[in-house]
DNA sequence: AAGAGTAATGACAATATTGTCATTATGCAA
DNA sequence: TTGCATAATGACAATATTGTCATTACTCTT
């Protein structure tokens, strides 16, 4: 058993000979610190391979240097990204992470919360959705006046959150297929009445718009994310006088139906029909071919919420923000240049 | 903004009439408290709704009261339970969790174990699979002296975990197909060489052969767990002179492959072939019809490992000892009474 | 009833860090 | 150079809990 000394900020303060606080400064980057001073401390910091001990802060003072993230998403990949970047962010900052899954379906979400908060004495905490777009949740955080950050598409509720553009998304995945000589392209829209649904279908009709394309009104059809909605999607679809030679459907379960459906009149993808999703989700690599497909980078967007969070701890001020990042599109196997026949 | 005092232990004590000392000991559920004594503390407790501020712990002595849980699994939905049953049994056993995504692919992942393990000062740390089978990670965390449960199947690695028995599990979703009217259930293998793929064929064989059914290997087909190797599968048992009326896959993707080549032959599942899962995925409620298969009670194994971890943090030694958890059928749409005919 | 052994309890130190406030150094204008 | 503002630094207290060890109370045996 390997017992390595742990090195504390006093070894640091010793060897770069300053006082313990001054060293603290240097450690948690306050200002107020000559640079020479700053250089000297931060090579004894390395000579010592200090790691800060972060279990005294709490007991200190009011801070804690925790910082809350609840979940409760149904797509758990979507979980484990926001998870990684999370993790890494927090830990960048100096801070430590405590995440809690909750059931959204619970009536006293905003009392769990609060409770949460309480507990484990929170500086501030993330908001995934579906969690950041609840009642009571965000009224209850400011009467405790505990900072919070959100993530995701901004569905009116004033809040500082990254996000990704998912109509130009949607209009990039559109020009894809276009480039690749489609001119017949479906669309099958997500559940009605959410805003990510409403964004994708603006982006595809955008980018038909910009490319003269004229839009037909049968190639659009409904559909609520569920796989069952894409197969009959696809079947209603590809039973047209004039099937469309490409579907983009607006999440990659219902591209997975699509493509079933394609299977059950013996088309094959990418050959006789290219399919296209969204969200890159497992599926998108669990199915055959592997479908070709839209990335939000969540592992970012959780990056900057924590960087967001940690900043307005700083400055005791809300920076209001509205923070873009970029969507990746996935080329894969299901989408393949238009056959000339 | 309200502005609770948070109560602390020696409100606790002050209201017992105890000391500081041994209302921590009732806290800290230590023996050698009279039962009246811990009676009047817990009262107290409740009183001033006191919650243990975790934080001082860690300074104070060796001990940080803080678990580990890393994870570089797959299946995320595997990791969401992982961290439910985590979240819930830490806390309630009085410590805290810290959650690490780690890569798997990474050399020197044993490096990076060591170095959570000092820099967040763990006292344990749980060890899902892969990570729990991993060469070196074992002797790393022997060295250093640092107790771990792992969690899954024991794949010949000497270690304290909670795992399912997957041959009984195997067997019970047969005899669910037996049960059906079914005789002629094809099985499609798993990875070749993985433990579970062994003890799930083992299941499927032990079950026929308990029915007095015969085993005809001509019905036994290679898959590897991907949706392509299922389509595969599939096709290959449907073109048989005396096609299966069941097929049990040994995964859910394979068994949505096996669902797949059912369409393509205009075959209506359930009612011309029943299909069967393993894992209880999220692509058993995506696709149509909705999966019958088997569940891993994941959080409850979490939930164990943490007890497991923690008793032996308690008394300092290892109990050695295999905990089995019960699994759970699953039966949904895709399996159905076999038609006379 | 005395003594021994054990159970229950408490006094006090120790923990690694940050906040507060005082002190010292520095820069700059007059 | 003096005076003044401000930047840089440090001394010391405070934090909430647990470990150590001493003390007190109880129980059982003889």
């Amino acid at each position: 058993m390997i017992h390595r000394k742990k090195s504390t900020l006093l070894h640091v303060a010793e060897l770069a000979g300053v006082s313990l606080k001054t060293a603290s400064r240097v450690v948690r980057k306050e200002p107020n610190v000559r640079e020479e001073t700053r250089q000297r401390v931060e090579h004894a910091m390395r000579e010592v391979s200090y790691r800060p001990s972060i279990a005294p802060r709490a007991s200190v003072g009011a801070r804690s240097f925790l910082i809350g993230l609840v979940f409760d998403n149904p797509n758990s990949s979507y979980v484990v990204d926001l998870l990684r970047g999370a993790t890494e962010q927090t830990r960048a900052e100096g801070y430590n992470l405590v995440v809690e899954p909750i059931r959204t379906d619970d009536s006293n979400i905003a009392e769990n919360i609060k409770r949460l908060v309480i507990q484990s004495n929170l500086d501030g905490i993330v908001l995934p959705p579906p969690i950041c777009d609840l009642d009571g949740v965000l009224s209850v955080l400011d009467d405790f006046g505990t900072p919070y950050v959100g993530i995701g598409p901004n569905d009116n509720v004033p809040l500082n959150r990254p996000s990704m553009d998912d109509e130009a998304a949607a209009a990039a995945m559109t020009d894809h297929l276009i480039q690749l000589g489609h001119t017949d392209i479906a669309f099958v829209k997500g559940r009605a009445g959410t805003l990510t649904t409403r964004q994708r279908l603006k982006g595809y009709e955008r980018a038909l718009r910009n490319s003269g394309l004229c839009k037909r009104s049968d190639l659009i059809v409904d559909g609520d994310y569920t796989f069952k909605s894409g197969l009959h999607a696809g079947e209603q679809l590809l039973q047209l006088n004039s099937a469309p030679t490409a579907v983009f459907a607006s999440n990659d379960e219902m591209a997975a139906g699509v493509m079933t459906a394609a299977m059950k009149r013996n088309l094959v993808v990418p050959d006789d029909l290219s399919v296209a999703g969204f969200d890159d989700s497992p599926t998108a690599t669990m199915i055959w071919p592997q479908l070709t497909t839209v990335r939000q980078p969540i592992d970012e967007m959780s990056k900057i919420a924590i960087s967001m969070l940690v900043s307005q701890l700083r400055d005791r001020e809300v920076a209001s923000r509205e923070t873009k990042v970029e969507y990746q599109l996935i080329v894969r196997d299901s989408t393949s240049r238009l056959k000339q026949n």
